[in-house]
DNA sequence: ATCCATTACGGTGTACGTAAATATG
DNA sequence: CATATTTACGTACACCGTAATGGAT
């Protein structure tokens, strides 16, 4: 296994399907979009699925993208709030090294 | 942005909890202890929270822990089941990168 | 010709293993 | 002394940016 996908595929993936391009989603990701498009494709070759499909001007997804689009949304939305709420956390028990 | 929080690191940090003890989380995911123990190092730094308490010979959770537990099992699981999924659906569509 | 995506290539930083040091029982 | 964890250090490769190339309108 060379390489593992990440929750960073699933946020990548999100910002091109909502922005519908991998232009704009570089651009919201603030990113360059060879590093998007190499990481996209990364995931697609992964999964061993197509997921976007170009479509005159707009990047769309294939209808196995769509499947995807929400729970990796999900996902993505659960970590940042898991993440979000350990760090009010800490100002409960603010990280002690040694007592 | 030093260091960005990866899904890797709940991962680690579940089997950590789950063996209740580094050395056996390490073996549990085929790494070394070190390399476990310097990513929950990082997890900890970041969130601003210790997550761990030594007590004897077990690694227990410390309050933050136990709360960050089965958010970070039940993300990871999620993960997996996508990940999983759309390799399945690939049955359907599968990739045509070229032709 | 313009916009968008991919390919190519090099630099930087992160993740890991091995080995040595430290602590605890 | 044995087991568990941390520290130190070197290496491999993943990620990203810039630049060049390809495609479509």
């Amino acid at each position: 296994m060379k390489h593992q996908i990440n929750i960073r595929h699933l946020r990548y993936f999100v910002a091109v399907a909502e922005a519908e391009s991998f232009c704009g989603g570089a651009r919201r990701l603030g990113l360059s979009q060879p590093a998007v498009s190499q990481q996209m494709r990364m995931l697609e070759c992964y999964l061993g699925i197509s997921l976007f499909r170009r479509c005159g001007k707009r990047t769309l997804l294939t209808p196995a993208g769509l499947t995807f689009l929400k729970p990796a949304g999900d996902i993505t939305r659960r970590f940042d709030d898991l993440i979000r709420t350990l760090g009010k956390e800490s100002d409960l028990s603010e990280v002690p090294p040694r007592d």
